[in-house]
DNA sequence: CGCGGGGTTGAACATTCTCAAGAACTGTGG
DNA sequence: CCACAGTTCTTGAGAATGTTCAACCCCGCG
């Protein structure tokens, strides 16, 4: 875990702008002075794969945003669980309870591969909330697309079967790809996906073979698969 | 559904502010002549027992504020069964994705007893949350409370077995009660409690049942319940 | 060529759901 | 204050669904 000093400040210019890519999705459309005063107090670290970026419990006091790489939030259960929350892909960001309220983590952050992050002490993230009324509503933004999409999780695992949680996942993961011949990588182990869908890898295992017997899916390797009948996933 | 404006307004000032006891939450914090500019733009409507204050798919246009009475947010999957997201008392809000983007509601909202609600349009929140950064850091941590919830409750209910789960709940309810005799008044039904917490009625009905057996509880009536062993309600 | 980590398969088992019937509660009207 | 009606809740038994645990397989890699 190496510190640096405002890294992203040394990338080249992107679009006539001096935001780094990893930067875009919350202050893109801060003007140049404005992005100097964040620039100010952004630092990086990078982390290994496998490195724990924070745990549960410790206490939240940064906001985080992939620069690049890539990170697996998860939670333990009371009884020791894991459960897989999200992805973090570049640009998106974590940490954000600490924005508020001196507070603990209450998930797990871990890199799944060589991974750089951006963070923004509280301090100093707060001021700019206060400063730029911008910026608390990108955040707000952010954060009701992911509350929508934890309530929702929570139905699906409250109310679909096993089935149809793991045939809708594979539905999902197509999104921009082409209908014809979809072809998706899934995004993590089987250990992973389980969890984050509320079952086993056992399960998944077999679910996936009734869906390549009944001739739904195709599986090439451990994570392609080809989506060969999108309206017999949906339907089962 | 009977229409009324600023009923806010009309009622008598509370601890010498002008704030009606169902928005403090959110705007507690300004000003007099902050709080004249927000009363301008809230309108209240009325709801009997049963009514729906939205549908999923409907337009989201505004946020709602329960002054008072208790609204429940439930969610329908796919297959048609339903989710209880949570129950909304007097000063907490809803209708949060209306805020940032045009859009339609994912929940629905229903009236579990006669209820008043305070409604204020997304232009106006726009303006209001941009004008008054404080209410946006105010909405944040209220949102941030939420996805931690939600969070939460999804890990629960994919890695839990029921059991712990109702247990779990159960002990949650007690909170500001005192630790010794802890009477207990479930928010909701059977039926509500079961799609909360991804079961059927049938099972939260046995599994009380067997906390009872088992000396852990003690059940009066279909909503009042004694806890007699925390810590045997905590190991389950 | 053997090692190791994921992934898959199988069989027994546990948990929970379903459906159906009966009991208890709540609120209403007399 | 009581009785009735309509809900809601409880209980039972069988069936479905998933889990567990153990063995095995596949494949990349030293």
């Amino acid at each position: 875990m190496v510190e640096e000093k405002n890294i992203c400040s040394h990338h080249p210019n992107i679009n006539g702008s001096r935001a780094c890519v990893s930067l875009v999705p919350i202050f893109n459309h801060l003007t140049e002075e404005q992005m100097d005063e964040v620039m100010e107090v952004v630092r990086s670290v990078a982390f290994k794969k496998g490195e724990i970026i924070y745990r549960a419990g410790e206490a939240a006091n940064s906001l985080y945003i992939i620069h690049h790489g890539q990170v697996k939030i998860y939670r333990l259960s009371e009884s020791g669980k894991e459960q897989m929350i999200r992805i973090l892909q570049p640009g998106d960001f974590t940490g954000e309870f600490a924005l508020f309220k001196q507070s603990e983590h209450q998930a797990y952050a871990e890199a799944l591969i060589d991974t750089q992050i951006c963070f923004i002490r509280r301090e100093d993230i707060q001021k700019l909330l206060s400063a730029y009324p911008a910026i608390a509503l990108k955040i707000l933004s952010e954060f009701s697309d992911r509350l929508e999409h934890a309530e929702k999780q929570a139905t699906t695992i409250a109310t679909e079967k096993v089935d149809t949680r793991i045939a809708t996942f594979l539905v999902e993961c197509i999104e921009d790809v082409e209908q014809e011949k979809a072809h998706i990588v899934l995004p993590m182990s089987r250990k992973d996906l389980a969890s984050y869908l509320g079952t086993t890898p056992e399960t998944v295992s077999r679910k996936l073979t009734e869906f390549e017997d009944a001739g739904f899916i195709k599986q090439n390797g451990q994570r392609n698969i080809q989506i060969l009948d999108v309206d017999g996933l949906l339907l089962v």
